[in-house]
DNA sequence: TAATATATATTGACACTGTAAACATTATTT
DNA sequence: AAATAATGTTTACAGTGTCAATATATATTA
């Protein structure tokens, strides 16, 4: 490997417009998200990204991929670090939370319905699969306990997801113009939502 | 009024495009809707529209404007049929799942943080918290019921809200690739879970 | 009714976007 | 060393949001 810089070949691209594409998607939408710009930016011409991906679309489908292989593994290490499906069933919750709050961009991509049709990406789909198997063997485990409720696990495996999803959805878009999470850290709310809601469904 | 079709001005232009705006967003997202090809359908130059709106975020503005009217309707007749403040706060649950299906280019704009600067819109945000506080009012009276949860108001409220809100969101944007919803209806399943929430939490 | 003002529409232009085709350079493989 | 593949550039086209200047129809007023 030379150090003499090349200047024809980035020798990196692939790499940076990703990240720098996550960079801009941080703060602004979709539509801020030009890959144009996002070549500008790497010192290199306007057509240099189609050599990397087919079109946007799939520049942001590796994106959904990152995201959801994050998610899963932070779903995974919660689950490890509790004792107790219903502990677990909670810190499940937190993690899917604090995804939101550290990876915004790529929450906002995986369920922002930012795809026209995901069924063409069989990966991706598979991908998220695996995080919602982590849920239903949990809450499986949950509905072994003396005083689960008397109700399919499918749903109430629905109900703990649409919870945090809905918090966290709620929470990233600043719908909540509320006094429940003005100043005082948004984040112990949300942790007192999710274990009252879980807690009063299995315990007692 | 004369029958003359004058061809020069439009005479309902700003309808017009309010409601080809709201068609396309039924199918595609916010990338796929353009001034320039809402002024070719109404057969109109490509900048007739900013005699209307003064730029294309402001079409959308009212788009949301009118979307939490429609709620807030929604709503308020849920409220008024239904007796009990239980039996209210599931019917308003439905409600917000309902419309969401019933007018999802209405709920994607309203939720999908597609503005950048809500503030600036000082209406939209009044209406909206009207919303909210039809919800805050039948909390409260829930509250009151013998077998209440002790825990605050807000923490109940936020709760119930994230939950109708993360299921419109998951189903709306097609997330939930799971059995649960696969053929049979999904506004039962949903009903199932609303109300198994909100029973399993003022009832017994 | 005639003159004027206001609302509405048009044309043309600019800078931006995604992306296709043809070509150039460098890296890798044979 | 020669051939091939990977990666980059240039040029081009059609589409976009939006501005400025201009035209026309409708409403208001003298």
């Amino acid at each position: 490997m030379n150090i003499k810089k090349s200047t024809y070949h980035h020798g990196n691209l692939r790499e940076v417009l990703i990240s720098s594409a996550l960079e801009i998607l941080k703060e602004g939408t979709l539509q801020d998200l030009s890959l144009r710009a996002l070549a500008r930016k790497a010192g290199v011409s306007q057509t240099a990204p189609y050599r990397h991906f087919e079109d946007k679309e799939a520049l942001i489908v590796v994106l959904m991929q990152e995201g959801s292989s994050l998610l899963q593994d932070s779903m995974r290490v919660a689950c490890e670090s509790s004792d107790g499906p219903v502990d677990q069933l909670i810190n499940l919750g937190l993690a899917y939370y604090d995804f939101s709050q550290q990876h915004p961009a790529h929450f906002r991509l995986m369920f922002g319905g930012s795809l026209e049709c995901k069924e063409k990406y069989s990966e991706l789909v598979e991908t998220e699969q695996k995080g919602g198997e982590i849920v239903r063997f949990v809450v499986n485990e949950c509905m072994k306990l003396p005083h689960a409720p008397e109700i399919s696990p499918d749903i109430v495996r629905l109900t703990c997801w649409s919870l945090v999803h809905g918090l966290a959805n709620l929470i990233l878009n600043d719908v909540i113009q509320d006094d429940i999470l003005k100043g005082d850290d948004k984040r112990t709310v949300v942790s007192q939502a999710i274990s009252f809601y879980t807690r009063s469904m299995f315990e007692k």
